[in-house]
DNA sequence: TCGGTCACGTA
DNA sequence: CGTACGTGACCGAG
């Protein structure tokens, strides 16, 4: 970047000049919508400004401006704050009209027409189409008018602006940012009207940062010890093949140690379920499915047994972890992989290339840099705790106050710790086969606030509504098919009423957590330290080998401030398990 | 080429 | 008859 010429501190200086006569000060809405090209456009909710890139660079000017407002940036998607970080900008806060489109309509859906039309109260139906001819409502008569304006006569936004037409043009770049801002007050009306336990304006913004983080996740990737990698990956399914062949060779022979165990199975594909089967059938097993537990249970019946298990067990690190792997998803010591931050049903962040199920016997790869380690934290026993708090029943709440909360729940049930254990589980996912019943009836009696609770969001569920849960995310329920008999209809409300009781609990469980995340981002930063996984209820935070212990304070008391900050109560206590180290597979 | 199913990893 | 997610292999329909 040439450096900055006197011309545009001046232009830089106008800009800023403008928002603060326009009022806008720390933590106000501003509009943003970039394009590297064609520059930036701006809007608060009275005036917009746009600026080309010839004047002036989008990320100084962005860069100023956060430092001397730090507003509340409002953008379309994870689009903008995916651009932003890449340029090295890192903004406090933001509001994401995509993310709050999914808090306060639930699902994936989150287009930028179907996010415009529910602001709006539009019909999601009548949609403008790209190429479409525009004979109804619209005004297409008028060619200049086409580009001039995002929205239609009839309210819906041109297919054309959808599709990129924003920004072709520094005015069209700050019309844009205006409807985005048009969506943002909408929005914050709607939440505001939202009746539910928590603030859901407030969950709006840590999801909105949860999403930023996201982007950064993204870009940042999880740093990745290759050379160890390599020799974890060797060790498991054996060398690299240096060809095509050598490869068809290598997972011959690994089938090979397998069908050697059994008669005549030399046609047999042990990728195919339904050949396993066969297999198994030919030594005299009959088995519904092949899965994992079951041959477990029959390890001594046969040996193709023990080795069938070994074999899927390597096979899976050699078709989803392997080399192939290794290839496509980490570069420059970095595992990358798209982040969402919040997925379909209650709201928890999702992450590709396989850094949300990687087997824990290769987190051994994931490992600090020269110079760094990790800090890493989870929330204990987080689901239960939050239930405390969401349900407001006050002896459970008087539970949290133990480091393990089992133990006084234990105790008063007079049951195992263990058996305490399950029967809460049971009870928050709706499980019922292996579950004492005594300890289930125990807990109505102890925690009824919580059960009662936990019931109902079941009956909801069973019922086909849909529910929304304490930070006001909308949990939809789907409705019976058609043609099934009474049985099978009992059935999938049964499995309704399992997922909104869960639901109900795992998606506040995830909004805390993001308010955590989010202000664990915001402080970290200071320590030169950055989140680098994000895992539910866990987190990884790279840190300087000489920040290690003062980040974990911070994580520690993030946690307090974000409780406070999600849940103002205080009746609840959440705890953090926390340790410095130098591999991902150390502690815990 | 696509979507469904199986299987299995994480929380 | 705990839920959610992502991934890859295979199958059968188109």
């Amino acid at each position: 970047m040439a450096a900055m010429t006197g011309r545009t501190d001046t232009l830089v200086q106008g800009v800023l000049d403008r928002l603060t006569t326009a009022g806008l000060s720390r933590g106000d809405l501003l509009g943003v919508a970039v394009n590297a090209q064609v520059g930036v456009g701006l809007a608060t909710n009275t005036t917009v400004i746009s600026v080309a890139a010839r004047d002036i660079d989008s990320i100084a000017l962005m860069r100023a401006i956060e430092a001397v407002c730090r507003p509340r940036w409002v953008w379309w998607s994870i689009e903008t704050p995916l651009l932003l970080t890449a340029a090295g900008l890192r903004a406090a806060t933001c509001w994401d009209v995509s993310v709050v489109h999914r808090l306060l309509h639930g699902g994936w859906k989150c287009d930028i027409p179907s996010v415009w039309c529910s602001a709006h109260g539009l019909s999601p139906g009548s949609i403008p189409v790209s190429g479409q001819l525009d004979l109804l409502g619209g005004d297409s008569t008028e060619q200049d008018s086409t580009h001039s304006e995002p929205v239609r006569g009839d309210g819906y936004l041109r297919a054309e602006w959808v599709d990129g037409a924003w920004a072709d043009s520094p005015a069209h770049l700050a019309q844009w940012s205006a409807a985005a801002i048009k969506v943002c007050a909408l929005q914050h009306d709607q939440l505001e009207a939202l009746v539910v336990g928590g603030s859901a304006i407030s969950t709006a913004r840590s999801e909105s940062a949860a999403e930023m983080l996201c982007a950064e996740l993204q870009l940042d990737g999880l740093p990745v010890d290759v050379a160890r990698a390599e020799s974890l990956i060797g060790s498991l399914v054996g060398p690299r093949p240096r060809s095509e062949r050598e490869a068809v060779q290598f997972r011959h022979e690994r089938d090979a140690a397998v069908l050697v165990h059994a008669p005549e199975s030399g046609d047999l594909d042990l990728r195919n379920p339904a050949h396993v089967k066969t297999l198994l059938r030919r030594i005299g097993i009959e088995l519904p499915d092949t899965r994992a537990w079951r041959l477990k249970e029959l390890r001594d019946a046969h040996p193709v047994i023990e080795a069938l298990l070994h074999w899927r067990k390597a096979e899976r690190v050699a078709t989803t972890y392997g080399y192939s792997w290794l290839d496509e998803h980490v570069t420059d010591g970095r595992l990358r992989g798209g982040w969402t931050g919040t997925d379909g049903a209650a709201g928890r962040m999702t992450a590709q290339a396989g850094l949300h199920n990687m087997p824990v016997d290769m987190r051994e790869l994931v490992a600090a840099q020269p110079g760094y380690v990790f800090v890493r934290a989870d929330l204990g026993q987080i689901e239960p705790r939050v239930l405390a708090a969401v349900s407001g029943d006050p002896a459970l709440a008087t539970a949290t106050a133990a480091d393990d909360l089992y133990a006084p729940i234990a105790k008063r049930l007079a049951v195992e710790r263990a058996v305490a254990k399950v029967a809460v589980l049971a009870a928050m996912y709706g499980q019922t086969s292996g579950v004492a019943g005594q300890a289930l009836h125990g807990l109505e009696g102890a925690y009824p606030v919580a059960m009662q609770y936990l019931r109902s969001a079941d009956e909801q569920g069973q019922a086909g509504r849909d529910l929304r849960t304490y930070g006001g995310r909308l949990v939809r329920m789907w409705p019976d098919p058609d043609h099934l008999d009474d049985r099978a209809l009992r059935a999938v409300a049964a499995g309704r009423g399992r997922y909104a009781r869960n639901a109900m609990v795992q998606g506040a469980a995830a909004e805390l957590f993001k308010v955590w995340a989010a202000i664990v981002r915001g402080r970290t930063g200071a320590l030169d330290a950055q989140i680098v996984l994000c895992l539910h209820d866990e987190v990884l935070v790279h840190a300087p080998r000489d920040a290690g212990e003062a980040v974990k304070a911070v994580l520690a008391d993030c946690l307090q401030q974000a409780a406070y900050v999600w849940a103002p109560s205080r009746a609840v206590r959440f705890v953090l398990d926390a340790a410095v180290i130098d591999r991902w597979s150390e502690a815990k």
